[in-house]
DNA sequence: TCGCCATTCACA
DNA sequence: GTGAATGGCGAA
């Protein structure tokens, strides 16, 4: 890809979903700032955009006249040549546009757009129909309401009518372009007037000033001097000196006392130094493993390592050391972690090795954070990033390292917003990009990585003994018992086995603390009625309304409705709707009618929407300020309590019956890594799980905490029946408000589909399945249905995105709210 | 004939 | 993803 470009005219990308860059014309005032990487406003049709100039030649045929580039907003390229190739890259794997990819890369809140807001006119004259009423009603109610949000309540968007009353006086339409959400903070800051630096003029100065309050003002800066901060902040001045505003306005206007800018960072790391390193020793598997990667580094060369190591084998000590081999070459790391283990902690024991080189990006710092933070790796100013997925499109320079750590955990699959891509699987590519060295790590690895290492395209590394805590002997792997359910009659309601709570109330006595593992939020997934078998659904989805008993609400998990509990079953008016099936209030009110003197935290999603909300519980249970922690999946990630000595699932089952080929091997890994949480330092740990099945082979393996065996089993049978990872899968969504008009457009796109495929030399390569109805056929009032596309042959998988793409191109457009949405490589048959 | 809606296309 | 042109349909 050539940097050089003829200046006249560039191509841009802009974050759409359309699978084409537009070609702009260069005023010449522009020609010497743009280069590819940087944002540029532009017109496209009638709205303003913010797009990134990439470095494609123009294609052959052009329109007559191209519309002007409007404005170039960075100096510097917002993505360097590398982010360019690999953003297109990602584009071309996970059939996206370049922008949509682009926009991933970037912080968010910067985008400048225009918008159209319509505001009240002249009151009406004559009678309106009831549809322009209801406009200008809405229209009064919120002025400056936007053109989109005025889709959204109304269903559709009545340009003609918009217009008509536009011409009648009765409405005004402005166009204005937005503001970044985001922009570079600054603080004023006091100074000194060149002509006053000396001691000397100083001191004249206060035997010349007047006002009392004036010379307060020129000694508190004096005295800021002697401390060494030469330019404080304006706040900080006026507050030492006691002086007003005034006061400083009138020695600037005399020109004795300078303002100036100066950009603050807003960072997450609290100010506090990096702790102390703690001394790393390394057991020989972890040598080894060390030994391995450090010979890639060291040659430069690209590899990807997959580390196999039990929980509590020291795969952190192992990237930590690889991390400082990179640094040693002056080149730079990403450290990938699940969005959930992104705790202060973990960020804490890379800031104790590298200081102040270490920055950190999540989902719950705020724009200006983000963006903040984005600059300073831009720049150059930290070497060193740990983030979750998109961190893998952190701009950084001059890459040797990126470390995957939990590589299973499916939050490195990007859904929601295109692009749908893999955090994993790019971090593979980035690293190929850069002759860097990546290492995916896990207990448990995905089955798509494990083939890879076992096919020789990884480096498998294996550490299958506990690393020694300092000082002590290994812990050992916690014994792991079942709990058989068939046998053992529960109080109605009552979640917890008789064997589970002795295990419990014994924790309990010697001060030990326990983790309770139940994947479900709420008190109970179904309401009945045990008169006439209702159950109340959601309005919008199809799915069951979870009943919450705090608030008593039934909510619907999929698309927030909430509505009050009935008294009585409106289907038959019996008072009879029963609570069926376990969530974590239930077991929450279970404990505390067990164990009224014992402190349970709760952890699901619904204790922590705050923004530190998860770090606090965790760190209040790290405390010992609670003695038995009960979540959804949450609990088995992030930290390490040494007084945990026992673990109990509740129901062990739930994902097992999940209609996704990939159950087993996720559940597997969920209950290995919540297992892994028991007796981690010289305390013997214990794994209790309640199952109705208990000769499942999930649980046969997991008793012996046999990873390989079931890995194994499971890729013998994916072969046989033709599952990834030795096919290729993608996913067609269509969805939109009608069913039939869902099913018909899914049928048409898989018969173009398999039309454009029987027109290519080569045959049929890809399947074409369904359309069927999607698991949750009605999700948030939308009707969804798969066509699932497989490449059955690995070596026939490059052929699954050019014909997704030209079946893309060549399909007519869809009506409005008609979506086509494509996953590659999906992670969950949702 | 007008107003309303869904459909379709262009956007550089 | 959005704005605007197009054409069919029912009400006037």
């Amino acid at each position: 890809m050539a940097m050089t470009m003829s200046p006249d005219m560039v191509q841009v990308a802009l974050p759409l979903p359309l699978m084409q860059c537009f070609t702009y014309r260069v005023p010449p005032a522009w020609q010497d700032a743009v280069q590819p990487g940087c944002r540029v406003l532009v017109p496209f049709g009638r709205r303003h955009l913010t797009g990134v100039v990439v470095p494609e030649a123009p294609p052959a045929s052009l329109p007559d006249s191209l519309k002007p580039i409007l404005d170039v907003l960075d100096d510097e390229p917002a993505l360097t040549e590398e982010l360019l190739q690999l953003t297109r890259w990602m584009a071309d794997y996970y059939v996206c546009s370049w922008g949509e990819v682009i926009r991933a890369a970037l912080p968010p809140g910067l985008e400048i757009e225009s918008r159209r807001r319509l505001y009240p006119g002249q009151p009406p004259a004559e009678p309106l129909s009831e549809r322009a009423a209801a406009v200008l009603r809405l229209v009064a109610a919120h002025p400056g309401i936007t053109i989109r949000r005025l889709r959204q309540e109304l269903g559709s968007t009545p340009y003609g009518l918009l217009h008509r009353l536009v011409r009648a006086g009765l409405l005004r339409l402005e166009e204005a372009l937005e503001a970044p959400r985001v922009q570079i903070k600054k603080e004023r800051h006091v100074r000194f007037a060149p002509a006053y630096r000396t001691p000397a003029a100083q001191e004249q100065l206060l035997h010349r000033l007047r006002g009392a309050r004036q010379r307060a003002l020129v000694a508190a800066l004096q005295a800021l001097q002697l401390e060494g901060v030469t330019e404080p902040p304006r706040a900080t001045l006026l507050a030492r000196a006691g002086a007003p505003p005034a006061t400083l306005r009138r020695l600037v206007e005399q020109g004795i006392l300078e303002l100036v800018d100066k950009e603050v960072i807003r960072s997450p790391l609290e100010a506090e130094p990096p702790p102390a390193p703690s001394p790393i020793t390394f057991h020989p598997e972890q040598q080894a493993a060390l030994d391995r990667i450090a010979e890639a580094i060291d040659a430069r060369r690209f590899e990807t390592f997959l580390l196999h190591g039990v929980t509590g084998s020291g795969k952190t000590e192992v990237y930590i050391a690889a991390l400082k081999r990179v640094r040693r070459q002056g080149r730079t790391g990403i450290i990938l972690v699940p969005e959930i283990a992104l705790t202060p902690q973990t960020v804490q024991r890379f800031r104790a090795h590298f200081g102040d080189e270490v920055a950190v990006l999540h989902s719950r710092m705020s724009e200006g954070e983000r963006y903040d933070t984005w600059r300073q790796l831009r720049t150059g100013r930290y070497p060193i990033v740990i983030g979750p997925r998109s961190a893998v499109l952190a701009p950084l320079e001059n890459l040797g390292l990126i470390v995957v750590d939990e590589e299973h955990e499916r939050s490195y699959k990007q859904f929601d917003p295109a692009p749908r891509y893999h955090a994993r699987d790019v971090a593979v590519y980035r690293a190929y990009l850069n002759n860097a060295v990546c290492v995916l790590g896990s207990a448990t690895p995905s089955l798509e990585s494990y083939l890879n290492a076992r096919r020789g395209k990884y480096t498998l590394l294996e550490m299958q003994r506990r690393a020694p805590t300092v000082g002590r002997t290994p812990a050992r792997l916690p014994q792991v018992r079942l709990i058989d359910l068939r046998h053992t009659r529960l109080a109605n309601g009552n979640p917890l086995a008789p064997p589970l709570v002795r295990a419990i109330a014994h924790r309990l006595e010697r001060g030990e603390q326990v983790i309770l593992l139940q994947n479900r939020r709420g008190f109970a997934p179904v309401l009945e009625c045990t008169a006439c078998g209702w159950s109340p659904h959601c309005p919008h989805c199809s799915v069951t309304l979870t009943y919450h008993k705090v608030p008593h609400q039934l909510r619907c998990h999929y698309c927030g409705y909430a509505t009050r509990h009935p008294n009585t079953c409106p289907q038959c008016s019996a008072a009879t709707l029963e609570p069926l099936g376990t969530g974590t209030q239930r077991v929450e009110e279970a404990l505390q009618t067990l164990f009224p003197e014992a402190r349970v935290l709760r952890m699901d999603l619904d204790t922590t929407r705050g923004r530190r909300a998860h770090h606090h519980l965790l760190s209040r249970f790290a405390r010992g300020e609670a003695d038995i922690l009960l979540g959804t999946q949450m609990v088995a990630k992030g930290l390490d309590f040494p007084r945990v000595t026992l673990v109990g699932v509740v129901n062990a089952d739930t994902g097992l019956l999940l209609p996704d080929f990939r159950a087993d091997e996720h559940t597997f890994q969920l209950l290995m890594q919540v297992a892994g949480r028991a007796g981690r330092a010289d305390r013997p740990g214990e794994v209790l799980l309640q199952t109705r099945n208990p000769d499942h082979r999930v649980f046969r393996y997991l008793l012996r905490h046999d990873y390989v065996a079931l890995a194994l089993e499971l890729l013998a049978e994916r072969q046989q029946l033709g599952y990834p990872p030795y096919t290729r899968l993608a996913v067609v969504e269509c969805s939109g408000p009608e069913e039939t008009r869902v099913q018909e457009l899914a049928r048409s796109w898989a018969e173009r589909f398999h039309h454009l495929q029987q027109q290519t030399p080569g045959g049929h390569l890809i399947e074409v399945l369904g359309p069927t109805p999607a698991l949750h056929e009605r999700l948030k009032g939308r009707y969804r249905y798969h066509v699932l596309l497989k490449a059955p042959r690995r070596s026939d998988a490059p052929a699954l995105q050019p014909l997704l793409r030209r079946t893309l191109e060549s399909f007519p457009s869809l009506p409005r709210s008609y979506r086509l949405t494509l996953d590659i490589d999906p992670a969950g048959l949702s």
